[in-house]
DNA sequence: GATGCTCTTCTACAGAGTGTAGAACTATTT
DNA sequence: AAATAGTTCTACACTCTGTAGAAGAGCATC
């Protein structure tokens, strides 16, 4: 199974992720730009999606509601430590990876590391 | 087009980044654990490698040679700043990520940080 | 330079993953 | 009970990847 996403089911996690309420596949359909897919894609998207742990559904709700099992950040987090582990040399990659940032994302990264976050 | 890399192209691309020398069909044949794929399943996936961006062809020798773009460092650091990029919120993840590596790798995130590296 | 050998490109196909949604089914409301 | 709303089942097309034979191109030797 893979643990990546397509792009309507990038299109819905983002949507999921962007609030803390949990959404029918109607309310989903509206938020997406013209022309939305049927809801039976939506609906078969998120089945994937439950199927590959992204989401959870709510059941006893009529429409039934889904909300994302991880937050957004907690979500690129792992994909950042999971690059990080099949990477071979951590700190190789992290030494490109801090090079890489910017000013600003270097100045968080130190307050971070300091606890001064 | 995928930026994303299959289980055999990324065998191929482990045998690449591993040296510094360039390799032809045959021998990554010969490093690839048995059984092997044909050679022509390797240059298939050696030219879509390439036109991916990820392999390099040397086309004047003759039995033609490859090798990398960037070093499996770069790739994957490249990877995790492409997160970071359409993460939304780089703090959060940013913070989720610090959180979340180990003692060793903070340790070591510190030092770059600091120049000390 | 014709012949065979080596190597590359072309073409093809099967399997998985994803986007897509109708048809058939189930639950709720009136 | 009938109508409506919602869900699951089934299906298909398209892309990506692994796979490799057939056909073509370049090279070495007689």
């Amino acid at each position: 199974m893979p643990t990546t996403l397509g792009t309507l089911e990038r299109s819905v996690m983002d949507l999921l992720w962007s609030t803390d309420e949990s959404r029918t596949v109607y309310e989903l359909r509206d938020l997406l730009p013209d022309p939305a897919p049927a809801p039976t894609t939506l609906l078969t998207v998120l089945a994937r999606l439950e199927k590959k742990g992204f989401v959870a559904a709510e059941r006893s709700a009529r429409p039934h509601r889904y909300r994302p099992v991880a937050s957004r950040a907690e979500h690129m987090a792992e994909l950042m430590h999971d690059v990080l582990v099949d990477s071979g040399d951590r700190r190789a990659v992290l030494e490109r990876f801090v090079g890489g940032v910017s000013a600003d994302d270097a100045a968080t990264l130190r307050r971070l590391l300091d606890g001064t976050g």
